[in-house]
RNA sequence: GGCCCGUUGGUCAAGUGGUUAAGACACCGCCCUUUCACGGCGGUAACAUGGGUUCGAGUCCCGUACGGGUCACCA
């Protein structure tokens, strides 16, 4: 077989060589021990959970070895491909202000100097080593009707071969003659480009996964498809050529590629390429709530998959980020204690720390996670980020809310800034009931007053705030004058006091307070009372605290 | 089915032949406290399983079970 006949009779077009891409995509000058890694999704969707968890790791990978992270569009499967998976898939990364250094920046956009970033737009590329791989006599034309393919898959179960695919007698295409090749393209049929393997079924390939360690598997010795009938690559083969000409030095994806590194492997050996380290990271799984058992996290099943779960709950974009970095790196934790104030993505990320089991995706951890970054962040920042948010999800309230951004941000600031700050939100979405009293007057529900205060107490201690309330107290005066209040009303100042001798007393000074938060807020609990209402004002506190009073008649 | 990966408390996990088997979340109790949070202290709870190797095994080897992946002109 005349190779190089072949080569032109295939890529009749293809002048350029491989030597030709090394010289215009040359080893990149890094310092030493630079990673370059790359995110490669398909444009079919919205992002999913398990690829900000995969971006993330490409992205903190380069970043702790001042390396280079990419993005790239694996867009050669057109049946799958939605019109907007691109944006979709930008969109997403956007609101976890995940930034790579390179590659696919919009739709129809790029920066780098190894691109393009889109597989479809490199179809030439792949053609040049494909040629390159006809003239070697490692790849070779095949064609095989989708219906001759099934017929084979049939064979082959009915012979009960322990090896499935096209490969040695199997491979019906594999050793036309030139004769024969020029035939069927006369006559117009359709091929596609087959990997030629030299491995053997009794061979194995050992090699090296940065997260599993020594990995040992059969050699590949099928002839896998490299170029389909339309010229497109399959990924296979876009992986070879990409990650080598784009020097990509660690290929991180999920677990479900571990089976197929032979494969890559031997191409990578037959196009004279020298292959990148590999890292086949666990899956993110959930509870299923059914069955009760751990299981992939499902695009259809799941509504948190889609990231976009997580921006409409209101969940913070670092707290997303944050958790996420707990289930990768182990010790993430313990370098965010020492690090409190630190920017999540200066975190020193080691693949050495990476488990290899699948982890659950856990909400309530998420939920901790993300009430320890608000209450992280300072009162005007929060303002800003709970106003973008509302504005686009609870409209009603955000006109509220940002009626007076002076108020809003001082309320939000209450037990705020200090060393150990509230923690009550968790999500932007329950700000509006977290807040509500203060944008409209309580109903409050006189069943909640403490049961050991009669009515005419309540009224007592009503009247008295009403009367003696001056909001230019601070805490400490403000509660002094409340137990000021206490002996004429016949309760004790002290509540330790009290306890030791409940009978003297008709209540403590605590019941004082609760009355009045009640009338004030319409609630049994609040953050800092005294706060609330100087925030309130003394009109609007002693409207509450009479229209309460009226209330009871 | 063949091949491959995985399995430490409810969850995330430390652990690289000798530990009382860390820590975090959740849960429970106590303390602090005008409520609630916060914080502090304490508690319940784990090496899937059976064989080896070894003076000694969560850690190494083999088998079993369970879970996952993969066997496309999908990625």
């Amino acid at each position: 077989m005349d190779n190089m006949k072949l080569a032109s009779l295939l890529f009749p077009d293809v002048t350029m060589t491989p030597e030709d891409l090394e010289i215009k995509y040359p080893p990149r000058t890094l310092p030493e021990g630079a990673r370059v890694t790359r995110f490669a999704p398909s444009p079919t969707g919205y992002l999913h959970i398990g690829g900000l968890f995969g971006a993330l790791i490409d992205v903190m990978v380069a970043k702790a070895s001042q390396g280079v992270s990419f993005l790239r569009i694996e867009d050669t499967d057109k049946k799958r491909e939605i019109d907007d998976g691109v944006s979709a898939i930008i969109k997403g990364f956007d609101a976890f202000d995940l930034k790579f250094t390179e590659g696919v920046t919009g739709f129809g956009t790029e920066k780098g100097d190894y691109g393009p970033y889109t597989q479809s737009q490199r179809v030439p590329i792949y053609h040049i080593v494909a040629k390159r791989l006809v003239e070697l006599g490692r790849a070779y034309p095949c064609f095989c009707s989708a219906e001759e393919l099934t017929a084979l898959r049939e064979r082959q179960e009915k012979d009960g071969a322990l090896i499935r695919g096209y490969f040695g007698k199997y491979a019906k295409c594999r050793d036309l003659s030139l004769e024969e090749i020029e035939a069927k393209l006369a006559a117009g049929k359709p091929w596609v480009l087959r990997f030629r393997s030299e491995g053997s079924e009794d061979k194995r390939i050992v090699f090296e996964d940065l997260i599993r360690g020594k990995i040992e598997m059969p050699e590949n010795i099928i002839d896998e498809v490299v170029l389909k009938s339309n010229g497109i690559p399959t990924y296979h083969f876009a992986h070879v050529c990409d990650d080598h000409f784009m020097r990509t030095t660690h290929v991180i994806r999920a677990e479900e590629w571990l089976s197929s590194v032979p494969k890559h492997i031997a191409m990578f050996k037959a196009c004279g390429f020298k292959a990148p380290k590999y890292v086949h990271t666990a899956q993110v799984m959930k509870l299923d709530d059914e069955t009760g058992d751990k299981r992939k996290l499902s695009k259809r099943k799941d509504p948190e998959a889609a990231v976009s779960y997580f921006v409409e709950k209101g969940f913070p974009r670092e707290a997303v980020i944050e958790y996420l970095l707990t289930l990768l790196n182990s010790n993430f934790e313990d370098w965010r204690r020492a690090n409190p104030d630190a920017e999540a993505m200066d975190f020193p990320f080691n693949l050495n720390k990476m488990g290899a089991s699948g982890c659950l995706f856990d909400l309530v951890k998420l939920t901790d996670v993300s009430k320890n970054v608000i209450s992280h962040m300072k009162a005007s920042d929060l303002y800003d980020r709970v106003a973008a948010w509302v504005k686009v999800y609870h409209p009603d309230f955000y006109t509220v809310f940002t009626a007076d951004p002076a108020f809003s941000t001082a309320i939000l600031n209450i037990d705020r800034e200090v060393p150990k700050p509230r923690k009550d939100l968790a999500k932007f979405d329950e700000v509006e009931d977290y807040l509500s009293y203060f944008f409209s007057e309580p109903d409050a529900d006189p069943a909640l007053l403490p049961e050991r205060v009669s009515p005419a107490d309540v009224q007592a201690i009503l009247a008295c705030c009403c009367a003696n309330y001056d909001p230019s107290e601070d805490k400490d005066a403000w509660f002094a004058r409340m137990k000021s209040w206490c002996p004429e009303l016949g309760f004790c100042p002290e509540v330790k006091e009290y306890k030791k001798n409940p009978a003297a007393f008709k209540g403590h000074v605590g019941d004082l307070s609760a009355v009045v938060r009640l009338a004030v807020t319409g609630r049994t609990n609040t953050p800092d009372l005294c706060t609330i209402m100087q925030l309130l004002g003394k009109e609007k506190v002693s409207v509450r605290l009479n229209r309460f009073a009226s209330k009871l008649g």
